[in-house]
DNA sequence: ATGAATGTGAGTATCCTGTTTATATTCTCG
DNA sequence: CGAGAATATAAACAGGATACTCACATTCAT
């Protein structure tokens, strides 16, 4: 519970006051978001950011100090909304079928509209000075998460955070793939995805 | 059969003939394999390359007409290297286990000396002109050889490309992963990724 | 020893970057 | 309305990186 409405905003020039500059950061964070993922950290560019987003080059750095703060902006919006998916699924004690179909739909709505942001963010934008810790900080809840999920499902108490990262970087793997090739959509990838979780889960010990 | 050893070499601007221009060409792509996998497609700078090899700008013009070039050669190898390695763990009739273990090895092996090559080739390197059919032929086969293993230990006939796609980017998915976090080696994790592919293939009906 | 093969690296021209600043427009509120 | 604050604009700058060439030096095979 508790979705965290106070965001210190991260780092900022100025506060946006009246509703149109509002708008307009908003629209700046999206394309951004959008450069990210499109043009991954190589083509992420302040001016291109913002004709992006259809404003000036200036109202981009009347509210973000520099490049990185834009990034950082990117960062919280992103890894917010996903780690609110995990939790909504793994919330309640589901039937492990429902709980991995609920997984499965959650992370593929949140990785459809810009489907390469994730992983541009882990792998390609730096993480200098404070944002280190935010992003070591998410990496932490997002594998808690995981990890309650694979202690809810399974009895062995061995190896839960081993099977935590390697459940979601498999899901990551499948859902990036995907996305590449615009197959997120497909109905039999996502059950064979929901296949896969509850096979792993299940645990079977067949040879 | 037929490991193929008369390549195209690519497009060179010439053919290396003395054992010591051999050498050169060899050093040059594989520091260009170890720039991009480290710097990613963003730090992929012919004056980089030629630093990292230990080679003058000058020489890496010799044989290698443009910055594309390059990167075609060093994908054919890495893409060479991949292929075999699937092909080796699939070959003959093994049970399900062995397979398993094989493919990890061998997958592991094939990323550990530059993680995350794999991903910048498929990902972020461009693909004009000629390299284009290069690329899609290697995908076809990559997923070629996974679909018969699937179909090797799962009766099921329906599904079959569909699974080797998520199974194939599953795995893909958890060893780029582990590249990133250095625990390429962990037994632990090698162990889980088996039994990963076990669980998936023997296909657990369970609820 | 001679010509071919190979290696060198300073130099070129171009493009792009993040950021500032002086100016113009729009809002808020008395 | 209208004055001052908030917001938006885009030309301009300084610096750096880039891919690639070229005139020359070195090493090989014969």
């Amino acid at each position: 519970m508790s979705t965290r409405i106070a965001k210190p905003a991260a780092r900022m020039r100025k506060q946006p006051r009246q509703a149109r500059s509002i708008a307009t950061v908003e629209a700046i964070i999206e394309a951004g978001a959008h450069v990210l993922s499109e043009l991954g950290w190589a083509g992420f560019s302040t001016n291109k950011v913002a004709e992006a987003a259809g404003v000036s080059i200036g109202s981009l750095y009347q509210y973000f100090p520099d490049k990185l703060a834009l990034v950082e902006a990117i960062r919280r919006r992103h890894f917010d909304h996903v780690l609110s998916v995990i939790s909504e699924a793994a919330a309640d004690e589901k039937p492990l079928r429902q709980f991995a179909r609920e997984l499965v739909r959650g992370m593929i709505g949140a990785h459809s509209i810009h489907p390469t942001l994730h992983q541009v963010l882990l792998d390609e934008a730096p993480g200098d000075r404070g944002s280190r810790a935010a992003h070591a900080s998410f990496q932490a809840r997002y594998l808690e998460h995981y990890a309650a999920a694979v202690a809810q499902y399974r009895k062995r108490r061995k190896d839960t955070e081993t099977m935590a990262r390697v459940l979601s970087s498999a899901i990551e793997g499948v859902i990036h793939n995907a996305a590449r090739r615009n197959m997120l959509d497909a109905p039999e990838l996502q059950k064979q995805l929901g296949e896969l979780i509850c096979a792993y889960l299940s645990g079977s010990k067949a040879a």
